[in-house]
DNA sequence: CCGATATCAGTGTTACTGACATTG
DNA sequence: CCAATGTCAGTACCACTGATATCG
C-alpha cells in the first residue's frame, strides 16, 4: 500500500453517486475553510449574514433578520448580543411596535462587514478557484435553483 | 396563497452571491430531508456510509472505514457499536494484526443497506427532481471535482 | 521507541425545539 | 383570545480533539 498517491483511500461508489452525500461532504470542507478564516477574524457566518442584511435593508427587527437570513429567532438573539457587545450594531425597542427590537448597523459595523466580506472572498477562491468560470457559475445557479424551489420548506409559507 | 409567492423574505444579495453560503444552505436543506427520512428508518448517514463501504470492499478495519468514508475514528467506534448491536455487522479481532478489528457485513446488514439506499433515493428525488438531468449531472461532477482537489486536506496526505 | 489501532471523554458549531412573558 | 416577538434553556447530530492502552 505504498504506491498510493491520489485519494487517500478509495471511496465507496455508492457515496460518490449520492448527490446528498456529495453536498454534505462539500459543505463540511467549506465549513472547515470558513471556520478557519472567520475564527481568525473573530467572527461567524451568522455575523456576516446579519451585517449583510442590515447593510442592504437598513434597521430591521430580529424576527425579520431571521427570516431573511434563514436563521432561527433564538440564534439571532445570541448573534445580536454578540454584535451589540462589539459595537457593530445597536439594539433599541421599536416605538411603533414595542414587541420588536430595531437593529441598526453602526459605522464600525459597516467596516466590519467589509472586512469579513474580504476574508470570505479569499475562501471562495481557495474552494472554487480551480474551477472554470462557467462551472462556478453553473454551480451557484443550480444551488440557487434548489434553494428557491418549493421543496424547500423555507419557501412554502409567506406571511402574506 | 396571497399575493406573495417567491421567497418568504428577500435575502441579502451578498449571501446570494457567496458560493460558500449557498453550499451550506443547500447542505442544511439536504440534512433536513435526510434526517427526516433516516430518522424514520432509525438510521444515520454514518450507517449508510459504513454499510456501503463494507458491501463494496468486504471486511475492513475501523480505521480503514474511517479513511474511506471520511469519518473520524472515534465516530466510527460509535457507529460500529450501533450496527453491531442491531446485528447488521460483526466485529472481531483480526488474527493477523491484533490491533485491528475486522468488521463484516451480515446478511441482515446487506438488506439494511438496500433499504436505506432506497430511502435515500427518494430524498434525492425530492431535492433534485425538479432539475434537468444535465444540471443534476453537472452538479455532481462539480462537487466531485471540488472534493477531489488538493485544496481538500482529506486528499493531501496518502500513507505513501 | 515509534507508529498505528481502538476506545473514551469531552468540545464547539449549527440547527432546532419548547417554554415563557410581553405586546398588538 | 389569538398571533407575533424576544428570550432562555436545552437537545441532536456532526465533526473534531486529546488522552490512553494495546499491539507491531
Amino acid at each position: 500500500m505504498e504506491e498510493i498517491e491520489g485519494a487517500s483511500a478509495l471511496q465507496p461508489a455508492r457515496l460518490r453517486q449520492t448527490p446528498s452525500w456529495l453536498i454534505t461532504q462539500t459543505a463540511t470542507l467549506t465549513n472547515r475553510l470558513i471556520s478557519a478564516a472567520l475564527t481568525e477574524a473573530g467572527a461567524t457566518r451568522y455575523h456576516y449574514a446579519v451585517l449583510a442584511a442590515l447593510e442592504e435593508f437598513g434597521p430591521t427587527s430580529q424576527a425579520e433578520l431571521g427570516r431573511r437570513c434563514h436563521i432561527d429567532r433564538s440564534d439571532i438573539v445570541a448573534t445580536i448580543n454578540n454584535l451589540v457587545h462589539e459595537r457593530y450594531v445597536e439594539r433599541r425597542q421599536d416605538p411603533a411596535d414595542r414587541r420588536q427590537n430595531l437593529i441598526t448597523l453602526t459605522e464600525a459595523g459597516q467596516q466590519r462587514l467589509q472586512h469579513i466580506a474580504g476574508v470570505l472572498d479569499g475562501v471562495q477562491h481557495d474552494l472554487l478557484g480551480h474551477l472554470a468560470e462557467r462551472e462556478r457559475e453553473a454551480l451557484t445557479t443550480t444551488l440557487r435553483t434548489i434553494l428557491d424551489h418549493p421543496s424547500n420548506p423555507e419557501n412554502g409559507e409567506a406571511s402574506a
